[in-house]
DNA sequence: CTGGCGTTCGTAGCGCTACG
DNA sequence: CGTAGCGCTACGAACGCCAG
């Protein structure tokens, strides 16, 4: 096949090597489509527009009546029937209705115009971890935001980059240490709230054994409320860049805007707001905003509200 | 003795307040 | 909203205690 982009896609999102040539046609047309839709998947957006001929150029069909058929009823019965894919979470098999919607003009009887479908969220989600490399973080986590201490926040970060960089999910106590590079005290002090929180979960050791105890990422949080992707480079320039690096203070900040904007985009609420949120005076909001515009990392406007008071706004 | 975890203490960064 | 100064809190290194 000529374009090695979307051989390269292929290869990232499903775990299985998987011949193009042979594959299931209801697959190829999933991933042909993912593929057109993968910057409004990086976007954040669940609904992807496409039209027949992007299909059939990308997966080298001819325009015919029948192969246009058969692309249509490859797209309804990835909406009415579940749809099994491996190991997108841990190592189950997952079985989805993958597209929710199809939105079609009624009359495009020749297959020339956009259609547009709505992806499941567990697949958004995949594509964004395996091909994106985005951290997703639960959203859960920000909204203990103003009960979490920076040093837990900053250690709930490091955690899960090592998680996304080095594959393993399980670390004793001196990994972490150096990893996070905090010291003893300040990892038992922040750990606590992460397993209060049901964020991070602690796996005994056995003295008598000389097995220490591990800590991990908790997945199955009890409440769901969706996730704010981060890409892997960002946290890794906030936590170890050193130049770009942030402090404690500033990466709580950070998150908490991003979290706001659901990844990208603007903001606009009160310091005071936002300090009730993340617990912190309004005044450090606003300097630590400033130390965040200085470091690139948003942008800090001002402007004359509609009570002509100067407000700020934050662009991530 | 070893590993887990708490305590101590000097210091860096933060909260509070007042003012422009 | 932004800045400045003062007092305080939370940080990390070193040390100490104690269960296994």
């Amino acid at each position: 096949m000529a374009n090695t982009n979307f051989e390269n896609f292929l290869e990232q999102i499903w775990d299985k090597k998987i011949d193009l040539s042979e594959a299931d046609f209801n697959l190829k047309t999933l991933t042909a489509i993912l593929y057109l839709g993968r910057y409004q998947i990086n976007r954040g957006d669940d609904r992807i527009t496409f039209n027949f001929h992007q299909i059939r150029e990308l997966l080298n069909l001819d325009d015919s009546v029948p192969i246009n058929q058969q692309i249509k009823k490859a797209i309804f019965q990835l909406y009415f029937k579940p749809f099994k894919y491996y190991k997108l979470i841990g190592n189950c098999s997952w079985y989805l209705r993958v597209i929710r919607g199809i939105m079609k003009s009624s009359d495009d009887t020749e297959f020339k115009k956009e259609w547009a479908v709505i992806i499941d969220s567990v697949l958004l989600e995949h594509i964004l971890q395996s091909y994106f490399k985005k951290i997703l973080i639960p959203n859960q986590f920000f909204l203990n935001y103003h009960l979490l201490s920076d040093e837990a926040i900053k250690l709930y970060f490091s955690m899960k980059l090592q998680e996304q960089l080095a594959g393993n999910k399980e670390w004793r106590i001196d990994e972490i240490m150096e990893f996070a590079s905090i010291c003893k005290s300040t990892f038992y002090r922040s750990i606590k709230y992460l397993i209060q929180f049901d964020l991070v979960k602690k796996h005994a050791g056995n003295r008598r054994r000389y097995e220490k105890a591990t800590y991990s990422i908790n997945k199955n949080h009890t409440a769901n409320k969706g996730y704010t992707p981060f890409s892997a480079s960002v946290i890794n320039n906030m936590l170890y860049n050193t130049t770009k690096k942030l402090k404690n203070g500033e990466i709580k900040l950070y998150s908490y805007l991003c979290y706001l904007a659901g990844g990208i985009g603007e903001i606009r609420k009160s310091p005071a707001e936002i300090g009730l949120l993340i617990g912190k005076e309004p005044n450090l909001i606003s300097k630590l905003a400033d130390i965040l515009h200085e470091k690139d990392y948003i942008i800090k406007e001002t402007y004359i509200g509609e009570d002509n008071q100067s407000c700020c706004r934050y662009i991530i």
